[in-house]
DNA sequence: CCCAGGTAAGACAACGTTGTCCCCAGTACA
DNA sequence: TGTACTGGGGACAACGTTGTCTTACCTGGG
């Protein structure tokens, strides 16, 4: 074995220097052709393009990024849980408005934990990704002013930012938990029971918010069932809804927070055979499937996706202006299953 | 405006050598402070640390990987569709075993297309990621050979690679398929309609394999409903459970080789109040809800896409071993809502 | 025939970090 | 007091590529 390039040694990467060597010329006539630079003699690029391939030849993006000082052509994601669909379908919308840049996704989960937030930007951004898109917890994102000032760009989704200023991308959770309040109170619905998960997320606040205006301009200033808090775990959103039931005051409608809230509502009615005016937010794949009528509040998530995406690759394509903030609008649609006719 | 280290000129980032020159040390010194390098005084340590926060250093990774030649602390996942739960339910179980091991991943959709999948195979490895995990396309994977042999592992998940050897973690198709099929035969079913999408795909023709198995275990040899291939949208499933009912000589139970055609047939029973004695694969979120009894083939997605990644690690820490072949195994489980009864 | 002008290729340095080596100061021991 | 040793810090080169500058060559016109 020589230390001549084998072209089978394991290991050993073949370098522009020896694609070079190979095809006796410089170094940097190699690197012209890998970046297609068009002053090259034909028959020079054609050799170099044949030693390449012999060789196997892979350019080291590595080292391209540090001596270019370009980008990275690499964006991350900072979500919640990946498992999520919803978290799932915005880093799929994501990814595809990335591809047409060029652009790979490094897509985290962050768990709903500030630190782990914050641990997976600084990560982030110490491999120099071009910008970021973040869910955010809840915790403090001032730590993000440093890297914004120098001009990375950031925006945020699903919820604002607090102790920094930057794009965001949202959901009009008020508009639509106001309109879909609106149709049943419409319906002439008075006593609504609200189940909600936590009351320090921003989504839900802004649900809840959205639920009061409804009723304070139907003259209900809160009513007997709202706002009644529980875990995001579905069994007990079926605790809850049995509670109403059984409570001597009943609501004759219901209105849960998000989707998972209504799968355990549903499943508690089910249970008991019991109907009652169902409304919800959150659409998803499955609801028309639901046993049990129940109007929600839909959206198009992967347009919420590609709304971050896109303000991302045009603040990196033109930096400096004012932070801007889109919302995706929601509309009302009816789902579920009427099973009990015949 | 000195050219001096301002901290806020906008663009420029600190590097070791600002650094160095802050805390009055040299720019190893730096570096061994940023790497935890125990032998360092502790007062100068301390110096190095309060200039890194005073400038806001960050260590830029990208050149510390081109230096050290170590790993990116980065694996790449090419999956289909991200927007899918299985495929999404792998990426965040592979990102889960990921951080133990303080990677970040890089999640690429392929969307089926073999010539997508090539290409981004080949843009991760120029971005030296240390390992790939890969839902294969159907396409011929020999191009991966080069790499492979120079020692960056792959791990194939959900299909086996064709043309190059690599680990492999599988579900486990033609088993659960079989143990499915040999139920219904045991309840005496004879006439058992299958719907699959395609039969080009490994998955499916897998399970259509466990199917036969089953059929020719109890002497019958495919059966007049066996195989019928339609599109993966659920409502030409539908149209296709419709045919069958509309035949002559309409089975008495459907096997349904997706969730999604089990949608579909769902539907189309709905719609006519029709009921068949209903088997499918893949259990999902909401199989428990569907207005039909149905048993289906379940299995643990998250433990598939961990398999995988504990794989891909464990040949990053000791490479060189044969490749080897897991398999997840199934399970039959009963979901559906029984509503005719009253 | 010489020189200007343009084009293509190469030499060299640099990106920001880490590996290697060396040196210097401090200590222990003869 | 001199020597051997050790611990800690710094100088320098290197990772693989691209930016800049220079050089060599070729063409065409005076």
């Amino acid at each position: 074995m020589t230390d001549q390039a084998d072209g089978q040694a394991p290991g050993r990467r073949p370098t522009m220097v020896d694609v070079a060597r190979a095809a006796g010329v410089s170094l940097k006539t190699v690197s012209r052709v890998a970046n297609e630079v068009p002053t090259v003699r034909t028959d020079l690029a054609e050799r170099v393009r044949a030693a390449m391939s012999e060789l196997g030849f892979q350019r080291n993006n590595v080292a391209a990024n540090l001596r270019s000082g370009r980008t990275t052509a690499t964006i991350g994601l900072i979500i919640r849980d990946l498992a999520n669909p919803f978290y799932s379908t915005i880093a799929a919308a994501a990814a595809t408005v990335a591809e047409r840049f060029d652009t790979q996704l490094i897509t985290a989960s962050s768990g709903w934990d500030p630190a782990r937030e914050r641990e997976l930007v600084l990560d982030l951004f110490e491999r120099r990704v071009d910008g970021l898109i973040v869910v955010p917890t809840g915790g403090d994102q001032s730590y993000l002013r440093t890297e914004l000032d120098r001009g990375t760009p950031a925006v945020f989704i699903d919820s604002p930012p607090s102790g920094c200023r930057a794009d965001t991308a949202l959901l009009d959770n008020r508009t639509g938990t106001r309109d879909l309040l609106r149709r049943l109170l419409a319906e002439g619905h008075r006593d609504i029971g609200m189940i909600t998960d936590t009351l320090n997320d921003y989504t839900m606040s802004e649900r809840l918010a959205g639920a009061r205006e409804a009723l304070v301009e139907a003259g209900i200033d809160g009513g007997r069932h709202a706002a009644r808090l529980y875990s995001d775990n579905p069994r007990s959103a079926g605790d809850a809804v049995a509670a109403m039931l059984d409570a001597p005051d009943p609501p004759s409608a219901l209105f849960c927070g998000n989707n998972r809230i209504l799968l355990g509502a549903v499943e508690e009615l089910a249970r008991r055979r019991a109907r009652l005016r169902l409304a919800a937010f959150d659409d998803f794949e499955f609801a028309p499937l639901l046993p049990h009528p129940v109007t929600v509040v839909g959206y198009d998530t992967r347009a919420l996706g590609r709304l971050a995406a896109e303000m991302l690759f045009q603040r990196l394509n033109s930096p400096g202006a004012e932070p801007s903030n889109y919302v995706i609008p929601t509309y009302l649609v009816d789902r579920g299953m009427e099973l009990t006719g015949d």
